[in-house]
DNA sequence: AGAGAAATTCAAAACGTTTTAAATTTCTTG
DNA sequence: CAAGAAATTTAAAACGTTTTGAATTTCTCT
């Protein structure tokens, strides 16, 4: 590629004026411009007065790209979206775009995303950063040993997860206790005397899916039960799946029918509902449904009806704490104290109840 | 905010090259390694090939803020998404993004993404040149005098448009011609004996709405119509306000029934289609829906039942070349020669019929 | 061998900003 | 007033790359 330099300087913005600008105009030196501006302590406060003016009478504004020649920083953080083959993407999607690009707005930092419909991983962010523009990434949807991990840190660029591919990890990560969210599930539906429980889990291969399935299998175990390997479903995102699955084991096809449904999201639960309404069961008189819910608009879980029972952890709130976690680990905090863990707020709603009579009996 | 550059170098990349690096090997200066790989004629070639033979042995990547500091280039583009209350964008948005990040990659360029939910169109403009990375914008869903076209020619930032604000403007653009998107699909109709023909147009606030009206009201007075304002509407982009619309058509209520309709999208004639066969009304013997196609894999006019007759103009298709009209006048190309005006094509399907037998009354 | 032309490479400046370490200025004290 | 300390500002180098115009090298011809 044949760089230019003369015919591109008329597309510069008119006007702009450079620290060389303020410093001609003051009778100071560059240097203490950039100071002033900065706010260095030893810098004279009626100096950083009268630079701070002229700054702005001259509506000059720093040039990043010089900035970031010097100090390695852009203020510009990465994300890399991934698009299915049907031009969708995970319906997550805008709700964590907006909450943080609001997030980093708050801390001087931008938003940059790309998209990737690639079967590479790793390769958008190869692609991304041989810029060399950017200053860390945003990552979310982790698997187990993903490679993203393993290639950003090689390469030491700075990035949080929204969640984590493991238990222990080495990277700044805001996530959801997986496993708490399958086993308060359960122990709330055993303390309603099911004792048949079945997991809709997510799609297995994430990282969360994994822990979940732990946890659930963990608290069923707890209570003596062996759940069949036909109740432990990991499914694809949609309701129409879900309502597919739930008919097979609601229809009794496979097996006695569970008298409860633990769900992995909101939309997995109206798939069960449809289904239960199909075969002409009553919730939560027949059938007791309890769903993770991520607190997104469109699927709200007091939209139900009846109303449904969730473990509660709002996508949104994700979005704060990471960008803070990306800047600081940026800044030079250490990954440790940057690894937030939260726990799901159980909130009962009406679509739990009481097992129903004669229905006790655990699974075989 | 201040910025430390001691600490954020253990950020940096490992072992990258530099010109420098590749010039001391070779006994060459760093002017003569930059013009060898960047291919000066000049140069002589057995200098380059050396040259570009320990550039890869070295891992040398270009450092774009360098670049970009001396040419005032970074090869990223970027484009403004509108973010809807309820957390959803436009339909078109991923088609859109896939095609145009391909399209750029040609040309050795990235998209940056940026997200906006206020209510100011040029804010999300000016906030994203502040950073002074982007080369310049591309644009979507123009509205009459447009207030970004205004900002952005006014600090000269290099621009190109999806559609056009107007007929005549002075930046480049992708357009499809409107006009004759409606008097295409009125002249079909007229073709086959329909009279009572009624537009049901995109949201009024948006440039193509209006040409497509315009060409709509044209292309009926020149058959001597004059259509009742009640059969020329702008609705929301869904199918449900489609349907709405169509039911209070269709059922005679708004005035004799249409016995042809013209839709904005796939969208609205899906709409259009239920309610015929609510009122009982086939289609096409007792009404011929003509629809506009973006050709957008969720909404395929194949995929309708009886095939929709379009005006077909795949979104896809204005990727590459508004891409290249973009970096083509980044690079100096005026802006005339950049405007490309397509016409969509009429794609007759099993949706269009003759008029019924005694319905080929015209408006009154 | 020398002169002139052509080919090739180089030194230096530029881009705008930051920051180190030195220089300069201001203030305080005897 | 002079000395020393503190406050403030500055010169210069750095960041990695591009490009102008000059310098150097190579080639050709007499």
């Amino acid at each position: 590629m044949r760089l230019f330099h003369v015919d591109i300087k008329r597309f510069e913005v008119e006007g702009l004026a450079t620290l060389k600008d303020i410093s001609e105009e003051l009778g100071l030196s560059v240097a203490t411009v950039s100071r002033a501006l900065n706010d260095f302590p030893e810098v004279n406060p009626k100096t950083k007065r009268r630079v701070a003016e002229t700054a702005e009478r001259l509506g000059y504004r720093p040039n990043r790209i010089a900035q970031r020649l010097v100090t390695g920083r852009s203020g510009m953080v990465g994300m890399i979206v991934k698009i299915r083959a049907d031009m969708s993407a995970d319906q997550t999607f805008f709700e964590v775009l907006t909450g943080m690009t609001a997030a980093l707005a708050s801390r001087d930092a931008d938003l940059v995303l790309a998209v990737d419909q690639g079967d590479d991983p790793v390769a958008p962010y190869r692609r991304m950063m041989e810029r060399n523009i950017l200053d860390g990434f945003i990552l979310n949807a982790p698997v187990p040993q993903d490679p993203r991990v393993a290639f950003l840190q090689e390469q030491g660029i700075p990035f949080v997860m929204h969640g984590r591919s493991a238990d222990a990890v080495g990277y700044p990560f805001y996530d959801i206790d997986n496993r708490a969210v399958s086993s308060d599930a359960v122990e709330l539906l055993l303390a309603l005397g099911h004792r048949r429980i079945a997991l809709m889990n997510g799609e297995a291969r994430f990282a969360y899916a994994s822990a979940r399935r732990a946890g659930f299998e963990a608290a069923m175990a707890e209570e003596g039960g062996k759940v069949p390997e036909a109740f432990v479903a990991d499914i694809a995102p949609n309701e129409s799946a879900a309502y597919a699955l739930a008919l097979r084991w609601l229809s009794g096809r496979a097996g006695p029918r569970p008298t409860a449904i633990v769900c992995a999201s909101t939309v997995l639960a109206a798939g069960v509902f449809a289904a239960a309404r199909d075969v002409g069961l009553h919730v939560p008189g027949d059938l007791s449904v309890v769903a993770h819910d991520d607190a997104l608009p469109q699927t709200r879980a007091i939209n139900f009806a009846p109303t449904l029972t969730v473990t509660r952890a709002p996508l949104r709130d994700a979005c704060a704490p990471l960008a803070h976690a990306l800047i600081d680990h940026i800044d030079g905090t250490p990954s440790e104290v940057l690894q937030t863990r939260v726990r799901a707020e159980m909130i009962v709603r009406e679509s739990t109840g009481p097992a129903p009579e004669g229905e006790s009996d655990p699974w075989p």
